[in-house]
DNA sequence: AGCAATTATGTAAGCGCTTGCATTTTACAT
DNA sequence: ATGTAAAATGCAAGCGCTTACATAATTGCT
């Protein structure tokens, strides 16, 4: 904090409105409290000084910080910026700031963010999926900090969940192109470790092909860039007997094998078809466009931050929520070619 | 008296490795002015205890907060959620935390967040573009708070930035375009008001146009979304004498516009060409792909973390410094139709 | 060994605010 | 008026940490 010996305190505004510590904490935190007559001549301090509370002090005094902490993998991820910035919306509606993290998609990354948060005073904690160590937990659980994960829903898991099913969403894609004729069936995923989003939308589609029989499944894991579904793509596209239908775990790593067709001078999709999930504004500008799963980020983040204050205010767990996804048909998709 | 469960402070630290408060704060603090032993003692008493130093207790102390706020129009932006990964990641490296809020491109909201960033004891803020109400800047600097403003290079500001020059950029590419031989273009630009950036881009056509001679300068101003984009090209190509070529003030509102123009039947570049700004993700993957200004987003960032550290740190201003941005050339331009 | 100069550690005074409890004021009924 | 309950306000003890300044331990020289 800059330090100036102009920035007035509690103690000059007291002073100024002629009335104790005590009474001008009230005015502006309990203003019911306190008579209207003092609460209006404290508020003429305040604005003649141009007071503004010193939020450590404050932080320190009521042991309470206002303030709620997200780590997040990557903000450059179109998903977590849109859903983090509704979540900020609604932290702001609320009076609370948001601190926000990056972990990079590190789990050591992650934890020290937990702990900077953490000593920060972060009332609340926002974090992503729920693959990661137990001790994070544990530690967690003994400081009693409430914490509430989102973008994937698990009832089990040992913090309260806003998101969707990301296994069903998936499988109810992939049940989708496979009724649609598809028997080899490619997959694109990102990368699972510690990543329960990704590996539960792979789960979902091996669910589909075990259950609905289809002939073959090519899976290949890649880190979150559109190249790397480029080169995922033609790697499954050179196997000896290619996919008709390749689905992708997120739509970036589908749109790098949508491009990565072309160039290959495939037609999509009437020589292969390809799908993605997330349904970011990619989806519906690449041509052809898209087939993918529609997640609702936005208010993913504002109920996220809904329950979170909740359970910062209230001390009770939250009861987390399961958001509904829906397919979203655009023409990448397509019957297999007659062969 | 020992309130269980709670954290442990210095004190219990201190107890345990048989110290006063004053040597483990050196430890933490400064571990050099510590002889070894004592450091490992107070070491292994931290360990044990789990300790981690309370973050309110140690700004109100040490009246620094090694926070720096950010205040930015939208993470939704690509362009922002970039730069301000960067700037996140050089912070933290720095040992500083991030504190963001976004202001919806709403002044009000700004400057509510740029005292509520204050008051929570941010060393420092980081600000986009330079418009703003002089009154702001006093604030700031009667508070004398490191502010560095980025996303736009203006020497002559109130305060020192990191960025590049908007109005130069466009100039250089409105003069690309003209000298393919275009004379009638048009302009679809962002919303001007509040917002330098996108004024200095206008700017920028306009004194090529001006210098350089072409026929006609249509201009419409929507807001930053790619359907905006669409029909501010619908309605740029309905008119009279359409132009040869659209300038957009960025990326977003270029993909609008190539969308609308194949929805139009419209050849690009053959009958009409288009470019963007920002040489975000999108423009490489519509396609015809985008030519457009490549904005270096994350040395931006993590340039603008360092200089305002070290404001911070020295309590010097910053130099500020000027990015370099060029043409990117993509096929959405060509030379205008042989009429 | 003896002394000054260094270096390491301890002491204690805050930092600006909230809040439980004590005290004063007000409101109202008698 | 007077007494009493309720409302308003004041008092003062921290919250956990940093940091002058004071004090104790060590080092280096002669």
């Amino acid at each position: 904090m800059a330090k100036l010996r102009s920035a007035p305190t509690l103690d000059d505004v007291a002073k100024m409105a002629g009335v104790s510590t005590a009474t001008v904490s009230r005015c502006l935190n309990n203003p019911d409290r306190v008579v209207e007559a003092t609460r209006q001549r404290v508020q003429t301090a305040v604005d003649a000084l141009g007071y503004t509370p010193n939020f450590a002090a404050r932080v320190m005094a009521a042991r309470r910080s206002f303030t709620i902490g997200a780590i997040i993998p990557t903000m450059e991820n179109a998903i977590f910026a849109r859903g983090l910035q509704a979540f900020q919306e609604e932290l702001h509606q609320r009076g609370y700031t948001l601190l926000v993290s990056s972990s990079a998609y590190k789990p050591e990354i992650e934890e020290e963010q937990i702990r900077t948060l953490i000593a920060r005073g972060a009332d609340g904690l926002l974090l992503i999926g729920h693959d990661r160590d137990p001790k994070i937990y544990d530690y967690l659980n003994q400081r009693k900090i409430p914490v509430l994960s989102a973008w994937s829903y698990a009832p089990e898991a040992p913090v309260p969940s806003v998101g969707f099913d990301n296994r069903a969403a998936m499988f109810e894609l992939a049940r989708h192109v496979i009724q649609l004729g598809h028997k080899r069936i490619g997959v694109i995923s990102g990368i699972v470790e510690g990543n329960d989003r990704a590996r539960m939308r792979v789960e979902g589609i091996r669910d589909a092909v075990n259950r609905l029989g289809a002939d073959a499944l090519a899976l290949i894991e890649t880190p979150y860039e559109i190249e790397n579904g480029a080169s995922a793509f033609r790697d499954l596209m050179q196997r000896e007997r290619p996919p008709t239908a390749i689905l992708c775990g997120n739509d970036v790593l589908a749109v790098g094998a949508l491009r990565q067709a072309q160039e290959m001078g495939l037609d999509v999709p009437g020589d292969v078809s390809i799908t993605g999930f997330d349904d970011i504004e990619l989806a519906r500008i690449v041509s052809p466009a898209l087939t993918t799963v529609h997640v609702p980020h936005r208010e993913m983040g504002r109920k996220a931050a809904q329950q979170l204050i909740d359970m910062v205010e209230n001390q009770t767990a939250a009861e987390g929520e399961q958001l509904a996804t829906h397919i979203v048909n655009r023409p990448s998709l397509g019957k297999p070619a007659l062969t």
